[in-house]
DNA sequence: TGTCAACACGAAAACGTTTTCGCTGAGAAT
DNA sequence: ATTCTCAGCGAAAACGTTTTCGTGTTGACA
């Protein structure tokens, strides 16, 4: 096991200098063909490679993406991810993931370490803690040092970036809308807590669409769910919490639910008390996720293309990042700071499956 | 947006020498209280922080992981990502993943851009094309290098170097005998492609199990699946090919499926052909993921305990660099080599749900 | 024969650390 | 007064690159 060949090493096994070796390698004209035939041979032999380190440190940018999301046993911050890794590839970066776990403490932790040079740039979610405390130094302290961020999904004003978003009000809007179509006239919003921002927004969409209709939102018909239960565990609970109102709330006949896993454990349940979907209640779930495909009725969802999501993120820091390398930020004037961050918005899609008519 | 301050920066503003403040600030008692005071406040308030490439490039290491999987929108890598990463956390180290999205060229491609000095080791899983070639030549080059790797899941008895699996013949067996023990006399196996190790090792258990009971396997009772069926769209490819199955072996009254795709797939066409689940027909599954968590009814899985892998192994690699640190691999008997590398095997469970009486 | 350009290459700085060693000055010991 | 000791600090090397700026050796040309 040998350690991995430098430069040096080669230049003292030629008897050259390293500047003859660096350049003969990069194949730079200054050097006779003999001698770069020589270093070019013998450096294929012993599998020269750079050292990316080395580099890093010369160029002072690392080419690669440091990634802080709440949680990866999330189908969709894992088709993030893919999307983040495909162009991040394609542009010739590397990507670093770190989990904040919904911690304040664990992202700001995380965020330290990859600050420390490990990386040109952020993307990230915020996790649900950040959300609850609203503190957000941590995100103004890295962009002041220099480092850019890009926000997706779970965003925030008061952080002054690149971001990336769905039309959470739109998607939901579409889908209560949908289901007014088709002739639901009690329809049920089963939510979050309000904290996070798309489940506030969401929960408007559903208003709203209401109200387009004439109807009244029934606070009666709006179910807000704990989030600790999405978690792992109380599955139990849940499908209690749900069963409990639907038996309050003997009339509904559509639901519309701000994730997956809401929707289908509706589905469960509503089947279990005797009714038919979706002849007799119909139910649309937000976030297209593998639950949603593969459930029985198959789920009727608003995707929110991760993957695409990624992407987009991506090419706005990489951009970004490559951006600077000509014009200094400096440049930018104070007040024109606020035109100068993008938000992209992913539009949603309404994926029609066997839940509704 | 001034960049990030040095050692450099510190000295010069405060009239010492670069020295004097790496010293100061790790505390050296060389140094003078009053100077140090002096130093680390000022160091604080320029929320100094060191640099890892360059602490990277002095130390040749990175105190990071490279994991390669080959597809991430996958709640088992998923899973063990989240194992790598919570140890890797709680030890110092970062983790750097790249994708191989099952092809061996992405594969080889991704390990050279990070075996370049921008990890100290490698966790990964071989993508279904490399298994499918069985070239291996680029573990055995970047293991020769100096660099470790550890496998998990998909591994091969052709690359040497710590191993994490489940025992996946167990496991299928554990599967089958609960199925006949409950009353199954033909049960059916629904299975991958042969040369992805971990499909072989199930088939064997099913085969295994069937024996134990004097009952011999019948080859119209086993389904192999084109692996391009699983990827993305073909679900209804999927579903037709079982369901054919299904109408040509009336008899089936048990399943066992190599993976909770194919599990939850059965059921479902079961349930459309008039099956009742559990009472007809019996199903488990492999892999506990989210599928058969949320199926209607639940299904009764093989665990693999995607994350305790991921800690697995992330202990392990870990525990082979900082071991490196101090004992060089050159002592190490070129005899001694096989039985220095260790193959944890992480025990499977049964998760009973209500797919199975 | 002397001058100059072109060619082929090397020295050194720089990126930001840590660490070894050497230096300086002041007080203690003789 | 002279030597010794030690505290307190700085210089420099090293990690592996790239790049700028020399420098020496040719050959051609006047």
């Amino acid at each position: 096991m040998k350690r991995k060949i430098t430069l040096k090493q080669i230049a003292k096994e030629l008897d050259v200098s390293i500047s003859t070796v660096s350049k003969a390698l990069s194949g730079s004209k200054e050097i006779s063909e003999d001698t770069t035939q020589k270093i070019q041979a013998f450096a294929k032999l012993y599998n020269y490679r750079p050292n990316n380190i080395a580099l890093s440190l010369k160029n002072r940018k690392t080419k690669t993406i440091g990634i802080i999301i709440p949680e990866i046993v999330h189908h969709f911050f894992s088709t993030v991810i893919r999307g983040i890794e495909l162009v991040a590839n394609k542009r010739g970066y590397n990507v670093i993931v770190g989990l904040s776990n919904e911690s304040f403490t664990k992202e700001i932790i995380n965020m330290e370490m990859l600050a420390g040079g490990s990386i040109d740039g952020f993307i990230l979610s915020i996790s649900k803690e950040t959300l609850l405390k609203q503190d957000y130094h941590h995100f103004n302290a890295t962009i002041n040092q220099g480092m850019p961020i890009v926000l997706f999904d779970r965003v925030v004003n008061e952080v002054d970036c690149d971001k990336v978003i769905v039309d959470d009000f739109r998607g939901a809007l579409k889908a209560v809308k949908k289901l007014l179509s088709t002739g639901c006239k009690n329809i049920a919003l089963i939510t979050t807590m309000d904290y996070v921002s798309v489940g506030r927004l969401r929960t408007q969409g559903y208003i709203e669409a209401l109200e387009d209709a004439k109807i009244n939102a029934d606070a009666n018909l709006i179910l807000k769910i704990e989030d600790s239960l999405d978690a792992e565990g109380d599955l139990d609970v849940l499908e209690n919490e749900i069963e409990k109102f639907f038996k309050n709330n003997k009339k509904i006949d559509g639901i519309f639910a701000v994730n997956e896993l809401y929707a289908v454990t509706a589905m469960k349940v509503a089947r279990k008390l005797g009714f038919k979907i979706p002849e007799d209640i119909q139910v649309i779930g937000f976030t297209d996720g593998v639950l949603s495909k593969h459930a029985t009725p198959s789920l009727t969802t608003v995707s929110q293309h991760g993957q695409k999501m990624g992407e987009q993120a991506a090419d706005l820091l990489i951009d970004r990042l490559e951006l600077e390398e000509e014009e200094s930020l400096d440049y930018i004037e104070e007040t024109a700071r606020n035109e100068y961050f993008k938000t992209v918005v992913i539009e949603t899609e309404l994926i029609e499956r066997d839940s509704t008519k």
